[in-house]
DNA sequence: TTCTTTGCAAAATATTTGCACTGGT
DNA sequence: ACCAGTGCAAATATTTTGCAAAGAA
C-alpha cells in the first residue's frame, strides 16, 4: 500500500514527535485543533497507530496510564502517580537485558521498558507545602 | 469502612491468587462463573480493584494488553507478542534502581516495573514448524 | 438491624470501523 | 482518474457507577 502525506498527518507528527514529549491521544486531539479544528478524532488515532507501527514514535503505558512518546528509541520513564506527568528516565538503554532475558527465558526478546511509578519534585513539594500551611 | 466476607470475594481471590498467576480480568470473570453462574462482572472489576489497593495482587500492563498477577511482590514480566501469555521474569527485583532513581530524578519512587515484550519459546518453535511445513 | 456488598443495567471511557466523500499523486 | 486518507457516526471493548435488593456482622 502506498503512502500519501496529508495536511493531517504533518500537523500530528508535528504536534507528537520530540525527545521529551509525552501526550496521550486527547492531548495531541487538541493540540492539532487548534491549528485545524476540522481534523477527526479517528485520524488521529489511525495516524497514531500507523506511526507506532512505523517506528516514528512510541506507545508507553502503565498502571491506569498511557501516552505517545514522540522518541522512539526505547528509554525508560518515570511516571507520576500525582500529577500524571509522563518524563524520560536519564539513563541508557541496555541491551545486555535483553540477551540476559532471551537466554533465560529461551525466547526472543525484541525489547524491553522499565517504568518508575512515584512522585516527582515537583509534586512532592506541593504536598509538603499544603502540609505545613 | 469495614469490610466484609462474601462468598464472592473468596472466590475471585482464590481464581488469581498465586504465584505465576496471570489472568485478564476477563479470564477470572470466566473462571469465577464455573464455581458460581451468578456472579457479576462488576463485581469482579469491584473486587480485583479492591485487592489491587489492599496489596494482595497486582495489576501489570503494557502496550495494548493488561492482567492481574496473583504475586503482589513486584518482579519483572515477560509478555509474548504473538500468544499473549505473561510469564515471569526469573529475577530479583532490585531497590537499588528506585534509591538510584530518586535521587536522579529528586522524586519519591515508589516502585518500578520492568517488562519485556517478545516471542516465547512455544511460539518461535511454532514459527519455525509453520516456516519449514 | 445496620450497613457493606451484590447484580443488573446504564453510563462513562477509550479506541476502532464502515462508508461516502475528499484530495494527493 | 485512481485509490489512500479523511470525517463522521456508529460500533466495540473495557471499566465504572447508580440503585434497589441481598446478606454479613
Amino acid at each position: 500500500m502506498d503512502r500519501r502525506n496529508t495536511h493531517q498527518k504533518e500537523l500530528i507528527l508535528k504536534a507528537v514527535s520530540g525527545k521529551g514529549i509525552h501526550l496521550t491521544a486527547e492531548e495531541i486531539f487538541q493540540s492539532v485543533r487548534q491549528e485545524d479544528p476540522r481534523v477527526g478524532l479517528a485520524t488521529i488515532y489511525r495516524n497514531l497507530n500507523l506511526f507506532t507501527q512505523q517506528g516514528l514514535i512510541q506507545k508507553i503505558e502503565g498502571p491506569g496510564w498511557s501516552c505517545y512518546d514522540g522518541n522512539p528509541v526505547p528509554h525508560d520513564h518515570f511516571h507520576c502517580v500525582r500529577c500524571g506527568q509522563v518524563v524520560d528516565y536519564p539513563d541508557e538503554y541496555n541491551p545486555d537485558m535483553d540477551n540476559a532475558a532471551g537466554q533465560k527465558t529461551g525466547g526472543k526478546i525484541l525489547f524491553h521498558s522499565t517504568t518508575y511509578e512515584g512522585i516527582c519534585e515537583s509534586c512532592l513539594a506541593d504536598e509538603n507545602q499544603a502540609a505545613s500551611g
